[in-house]
RNA sequence: GGAGACUUAGCUCAGUUGGGAGAGCACCUGCCUUACAAGCAGGGGGUCACAGGUUCGAGCCCUGUAGUCUCCACCA
């Protein structure tokens, strides 16, 4: 028996480890169709957000409604290294402990990383369980585990071989605070506000002034040179004439190029080709020297003079300061532009000249645009729009940065020669390795992200997992990672496995506050899911995270909402005491197979919600399934089929009582299956309950039509309803106590012993064939109802009501009237559409005849 | 500069292929009815941003306008 109210924790405790026990989350019947999911893997750098947890809801969702149809659900669990947000976390940590990187050493840092990764992973686990993930850890991968690290290595190798990874000088977006290089879409462009200064350049030979607008000033120790538009009539002169440089005293040549644009600024520009990637592409073209003016950590380096060593903001500050000393400074003009920050420190960043490694990226992008076009070889996104976004981004690609200067992550499969500095790139190190030395770099964490689908199936291995589950089945994923990563699996799965990573692409939204801002650590409004868990359950949680949003769109958290998830299951649970407590002994369940026209009316409603609920899981609309269900249960079970059911349960009909006890078992056992990929442990205590503690819902099958039943008698229970709720509206507005017997009299309603029973029961209305008394009025879909009063308490306010009705019914016919006469509707409309408005036409006709009579008597 | 989303009840939002707008919360009224007062029953409240167009019919499709937001690109 059910404790008289739902305890979140209570029902949660131990089901987990229950479920784990019993091996419930382990795929491999192989008589079944497999379905798989991959887990996007989370960072181990720290706990998981509400983000997380509304994704892996989302995931376990799938996983649990398709073990639930059938199939073999294999969803691999996993996480990711994350490289530099990773090594920056343990950088801190070992900051506070007063300690560098630097001292520990490459191994002894990596020590300390793995620790730190074993410690998150630990924590990370423990909220999958919370929230209730059946992930298959017997799967479970990480990033920079053996298997993956070798597939890594064999995908660098062979794309090294196609050619396909190069690397080269480049400049490249360079984060001085991780001291690294980072790829494009790790740079987050941000409005700033800034200053243009305005600086003033003598020519070399005296003859002239001219002035030059930066926003770097510092950057002027790495100028080569001036640049001008040779269209440009105003400054063209200036070419092939030479200016001195005002921060280092170097003569720079004025040259042409038709990159400058004319009008912009003072239209002569300083050209810095290690320091923009702009005018690198100008240096090239001229063949100019790319010299390097800072250091790794933003430091002006020795090329800078005075100034070595500083900083390279608190250069600007003090080269200005001269420049202004020496009326080189000619204004500064405020201006709000905008400018790209590392996505990880936040620092800004200084785009910067050096060896680098690079994937070529033409080819991969266009292998997948391709298979885009071919219904069998694409994938498909989840809102469709999303497919735009993935495809754009592949059409405008350019080459990926990724190498890292850090420790934590892959190292680069490569080795140079010490003396002839021969470069060797192979999956095994060179056999007289004393000679040769490795690249120090490790590669983007996205590198092997991007391999995720196949690799932690066992790929390069052909093994009995990728062969099964590969391609996977769905990704579900938020639009912030369509670049970083799904593009990326994308092109990886099209170039190794030649197929999709995944079939089907989720895509859903992000969480916000209540406010609708972005959580962030910085406003300080992130919301730990574990501590929502404690208070509500993870099963209030999950269905708050599914139910509430549209697929792509953001979601504001809602503690109201959250609630009210609260309050449904409370509602389910209470519903379940009901059916349970009204169970002996003796009872022992059956089918339903005698059914009563209630019976018949709640099959019928559920055949309805299982094929509504199954059609839109299918089409990942969860929160419409979610919440044709909670209404279902909620409006249909429980204030409806439920209240039916108190007389035959109270009454003295053995038979009767248990044929009803077999079809709220058989709905409420149907409501749980449907609920179960939403609420998992609640559905499985209750289940528990009705059986035993000894099986599971998660064994159970998803629900199918009841093919027993007769639309007839559920039409019935419809016209019955009305009149329930019609009456009910009749006593609160004439003051009569539910408890008070009322006579009514009914058209169109045929009125067996059980229907009048049920109306009794529900409103305490007893039918009856005819009266003299005085009665109100009102007309159903169906026919009319007279409810036989004491005394008209309001004779004017029931006229009025039957006016402001007869008012509306007029413009109701009219309308109709209208349509029907419309001879293209009568033609173009659909049959049934026409159908429909001429039934409507009718009862309302019969509407309006019924209260214009009761109109005339009253008057 | 390019792409996309959003604008529906007091608030937060649903509304999946076009066929006369819904939920939660809030508000008003009446109820401790033996599953549930975190509940039950009833009720009020919306020119679906604006303007056109397509259609027999538009919250939904098309065009434009206004406002809000996101992503991509980016000029010193």
């Amino acid at each position: 028996m059910l404790e008289s109210k739902y305890v979140a924790k209570q029902v949660e405790e131990g089901k987990y480890q229950e479920w784990l026990d019993r091996g419930y989350f382990e795929c491999g019947d192989m008589s079944k169709k497999p379905y798989c999911i991959v887990i996007p893997p989370p960072n181990v750098t720290g706990k998981l957000h509400l983000g997380h947890a509304m994704d892996n809801t989302i995931q376990d969702l799938l996983a649990r409604y398709n073990r639930l149809k059938g199939y073999d659900v294999l969803w691999v669990p996993g996480m990711d290294h994350a490289g530099i947000a990773t090594q920056a976390k343990v950088d801190e940590r070992l900051k506070k402990q007063g300690i560098s990187r630097y001292d520990l050493g490459r191994e002894g840092f990596l020590e300390k990383a793995w620790e730190w990764k074993h410690e998150y992973s630990d924590f990370i686990r423990s909220q999958w369980a919370k929230l209730g993930n059946s992930t298959d850890y017997r799967k479970e991968r990480f990033t920079l585990d053996e298997g993956l690290s070798s597939a890594v290595t064999k995908v660098f190798v062979t794309y090294y071989k196609e050619g396909l990874i190069y690397r080269g000088k480049r400049v490249i977006n360079w984060d001085p605070e991780a001291r690294t290089a980072l790829s494009n879409i790790e740079v987050i462009h941000k409005d700033v506000e800034a200053y243009m200064y305005y600086i003033r350049y003598n020519l070399e030979d005296g003859s002239g002034t001219f002035e030059v607008a930066t926003t770097r000033p510092e950057t002027m120790f790495g100028d080569v040179c001036i640049v001008v538009n040779p269209n440009d009539e105003k400054v063209n002169h200036l070419i092939g004439k030479k200016a001195i440089n005002p921060a280092n005293g170097k003569v720079l040549p004025i040259i042409g190029d038709e990159y400058i644009e004319i009008g912009f600024g003072t239209g002569i520009m300083k050209c810095t080709p290690a320091h923009d990637p702009n005018d690198y592409q100008i240096a090239i073209r001229h063949g100019l020297d790319m010299p390097v003016c800072m250091n790794e950590n933003g430091t002006m380096n020795e090329l800078c003079g005075e100034f070595n060593g500083l900083d390279r903001f608190v250069c600007r500050e003090k080269l200005l300061e001269k420049y202004k000393n020496e009326g080189a400074f000619v204004k500064a003009e405020k201006i709000t532009h905008s400018v790209g920050h590392s996505e990880r420190t936040g620092v800004m960043i200084e785009p910067y000249l050096s060896n680098q490694w690079f994937v070529k990226m033409k080819p991969l992008a266009d292998a997948v645009l391709k298979a885009q076009e071919d219904p069998d070889t694409r994938i498909n996104f989840y809102p469709k729009r999303f497919e735009k976004t993935f495809s754009q981004w592949l059409e405008n690609i350019e080459d990926w940065c990724i190498s890292r200067q850090r420790w934590w992550g892959h190292r680069i499969p490569v080795w140079y020669h010490n003396e002839t500095g021969e470069v060797y790139c192979e999956c095994e190190p060179p056999k007289d390795i004393e000679n040769w030395h490795q690249d120090e770099d490790v590669l983007d964490t996205w590198f092997s992200s991007a391999l995720w689908p196949f690799t932690v199936l066992g790929w390069p291995e052909d093994t009995e997992d990728y062969r099964r589950y590969f391609p996977t089945s769905c990704m579900v994923t938020g639009y912030d990672i369509i670049f970083f990563w799904v593009a990326r699996m994308a092109f990886s799965a099209r170039h190794f496995c030649n197929d999709v990573p995944f079939k089907d692409c989720l895509i859903h939204g992000l969480i916000r506050d209540e406010k609708g801002r972005k959580m962030s650590k910085s406003l300080g409004n992130g919301i730990d899911p574990i501590d929502l868990i404690d208070r509500y359950g993870a099963d209030a949680l999950r269905l708050f995270l599914s139910t509430n949003s549209t697929p792509g769109l953001d979601m504001n958290y809602s503690t109201e909402k959250m609630e009210s998830g609260w309050n449904f299951i409370n509602k389910l649970w209470n519903a379940s005491r009901y059916v349970l407590m009204n169970r002996d002994d003796s009872y022992e369940y059956h089918r339903p197979e005698h059914l009563s026209d209630t019976d018949h009316w709640i099959l019928n409603r559920l055949n309805q919600v299982i094929d509504s609920v199954t059609s839109n899981l299918d089409k990942y609309e969860l929160a419409i399934a979610g919440n044709e269900i909670i209404s279902f249960v909620w409006n249909d079970f429980c204030s409806m089929f439920i209240e039916f059911t108190k007389s035959a349960l109270n009454g003295e009909d053995r038979e009767l009582k248990k044929h009803t006890l077999d079809t709220l078992i058989y709905v409420l056992e149907a409501v749980l299956k449907l609920l179960h990929p939403f609420i998992p442990f609640v559905t499985e205590e209750i289940y528990q309950n009705i059986h035993s503690r000894s099986v599971s819902i998660m064994k159970e099958s998803w629900p199918e039509i009841f093919s027993k039943v007769d639309k007839n008698k559920a039409e019935a229970i419809d016209k019955l309803i009305e009149i329930i709720v019609q009456s009910r509206t009749i006593r609160m507005e004439n003051n009569i106590k539910p408890s008070k017997e009322l006579h009514i009299m009914v058209e169109g309603l045929d009125a067996n012993d059980s229907i009048r029973q049920i109306l009794y029961r529900m409103t305490k209305l007893n039918i009856i064939d005819s009266t003299d008394e005085e009665t109100i009025v009102r007309p159903t879909t169906y026919g009319k109802v007279t409810y036989i009063m004491d005394e008209i308490v309001d004779k004017k306010a029931e006229l009025e009501k039957i006016e402001k009705e007869l008012t509306r019914l007029e413009a109701e016919i009219d309308r109709s009237k209208k349509m029907l006469g419309n001879e293209r509707f009568v033609s173009k409309a659909p049959a049934e559409k026409v159908e429909e408005e001429r039934k409507k036409l009718i009862s309302y006709r019969n509407s309006y005849e019924t209260l214009l009579e009761k109109k005339k008597e009253l008057n």
